[in-house]
RNA sequence: GGCCCGGUCGUCUAGUGGACUAGGACGCAGCCCUUUCAAGGCUGAUAUCGCGGGUUCGAAUCCCGCCCGGGCUACCA
């Protein structure tokens, strides 16, 4: 039997980095399997769900690279892939199982049911409310608004042998007659997905540890329906740094908010993989690494807490390898945030040349658009105070004098422009260091920067000598 | 309160009875390299494996109790 995986949010905002994580895992089997993967969207919460959070999610996956084989947009045999479209399979599913005695119509009010809820409430401060089951025998009145409630076994219980957790089980006393179809006809979350897993053929639920309390509930209608279980396996969760639930108060927490940082993808996909799984000692991995590599068996059970330097130091490793983050990967990814610094007018090629000065240095695009700034621009911006510094007048000629020193050199390239550099300072008896900081703020308007040479190089001549120059002149003007 | 789940360095984790004087990674400190910043190399500190009992020649690993933490307890998902 081939798999057959599913990603089922709600489109009540971004895309929780969370989120990510559990349609990662189910991806990740879906592909390693040779499954399909499908994205389903549940926004049968009608208050919080928005179509421009479809949309939300439907890009960041895209452009995390996790692609769907059936669901939103690609359509596919089972759909429509959103439950708002599958209001009547759900009524008709239902409407089965209360002509097998399996639910029944109730006609409480919610306010009746509010009632009754603060009067045990009265009574007990800490006792949890339960329906009494009072419309289990209730004869169909036509005319009032009903709900559909499971009619829950009150005896035996449910087992099952979660993928990560084990065997699990649940008493059935511990159960209600929980809601499947609201008054409108609107499914409840647990009835929407087993009757959305059961068609559409899901053979694996994986899904985060806030939703094992779900599962013998559902175990329930799958057997009132007569039909076979899929498995299961529950993810623990990922906790802000001081043992909170991971939202926005603590920081970035979408995955649109790491693009915009300048995030690899699939460096994001690779801290959330080993983020509650592990392959022995490996940390660093490739998305083909990741699926070959992906069990279940090495799933972690405890929560964790995020750590956001850890993952900037993944993200790091994925834009200084070459195997991870290709050279053309990395001129694409870098340009939109190159344009954002208002930086245009440069080739495509002029990127492709200056990315190896900041490949092994920059941890994000946005840092290396920040360290490549100098390059396209017409002169150097002297953004910090530092480095004006070093533009005075006591180096003035020697900046002059560099200009010169390099002026012919043949061929402008490191090497060489390095060598006429030391035959030069020999001649001047000074050292690199009298000269290097003057030359680099002259050059790229930073005290820190990459290699002198490699700046020289990339610069080119002209542009190079026009900088030290310029500087001069300046230095010159400053009158210090 | 009830039901369910978890507990190894600050953090992510390795570990499934002996190779554990508990390993790796991030972070942190120092040194080397060096024209700057990174990268790289080396070194170091940080864990009585939640606590207490057992079982065993031997336990982070098995059993019991306790403590602590988390999830759920809706006509939310």
């Amino acid at each position: 039997m081939t798999t057959r995986l599913r990603f089922a949010p709600s489109p009540t905002g971004y895309l929780h980095i969370g989120g990510v994580r559990t349609a990662l895992f189910n991806w990740l089997w879906a592909r390693k399997t040779k499954g399909a993967f499908i994205l389903r969207i549940e926004d049968t919460d009608q208050e919080r769900s928005t179509t421009e959070s479809v949309r939300v999610i439907v890009d960041s996956l895209r452009w995390l690279g996790l692609g769907w084989d059936e669901g939103l947009d690609v359509g596919g045999p089972t759909g429509p892939y959103t439950q708002m479209e599958r209001l009547a399979l759900y009524r008709e599913h239902a409407e089965r199982l209360v002509h097998a005695g399996k639910a029944y119509r109730c006609y409480c009010t919610k306010e009746e049911l509010e009632a009754q809820r603060a009067a045990l409430k009265a009574r007990d401060p800490k006792a949890t409310f339960r329906y009494p089951g009072t419309c289990r025998a209730r004869r169909d009145e036509p005319a009032l608004p009903f709900v559909v409630r499971f009619r829950s076994p009150e005896a035996g219980a449910v087992t099952y042998v979660d993928k990560v957790f084990g065997a699990v089980t649940t008493p059935n006393a511990a159960q209600q007659d929980f809601v499947l179809l609201r008054s409108d006809g609107v499914p409840l979350y647990n009835f929407g997905a087993v009757v959305d897993d059961m068609t559409m053929g899901i053979t694996l639920v994986a899904r985060g540890r806030d939703h094992m309390v779900n599962t013998p509930p559902q175990i329930l209608l799958y057997e009132a329906f007569g039909h076979p279980l899929p498995e299961f396996a529950h993810l623990p969760m990922m906790l802000a740094p001081n043992g909170e639930k991971l939202s926005k108060r603590h920081g970035a927490v979408s995955v649109g908010e790491y693009q915009r940082q300048g995030y690899a993808p699939h460096a994001v996909l690779n801290y959330l993989a080993r983020f509650g799984w592990s392959h022995g000692d490996q940390e660093v991995f490739s998305l083909d690494e990741l699926v070959q590599a992906f069990d279940w068996e090495h799933c972690n059970k405890a929560d964790g807490k995020f750590d956001a330097k850890k993952f900037l130091a993944i993200n790091h490793e994925h834009l200084k390898t070459p195997r991870l983050t290709s050279d053309a990967a990395y001129v694409d990814q870098v340009t939109p945030f190159l344009h954002a610094r208002g930086l245009e007018g440069f080739e495509r090629a002029g990127v492709a040349g200056a990315v190896p000065l900041v490949r092994e240095r920059a941890t994000s695009f946005v840092d290396a658009a920040d360290r490549l700034d100098f390059v396209f621009r017409d002169r150097p911006l002297i953004e910090d105070a530092a480095g004006a510094k070093f533009l005075v007048k006591a180096n003035a000629s020697r900046l002059r004098d560099i200009a010169s020193a390099l002026e012919s050199v043949e061929p402008w390239a490191a090497p060489a422009l390095e060598a006429a550099t030391g035959a030069w300072l020999a001649g001047a008896g000074l050292q690199i260091k009298d000269v290097a900081q003057p030359a680099r703020v002259a050059l790229t308007g930073r005290t820190a920067s990459p290699g002198l040479f490699d700046v020289l190089a990339t610069l080119g001549r002209r542009r190079s000598l026009d900088r030290l120059r310029a500087a001069a002149d300046a230095a010159e003007a400053s009158g210090s």
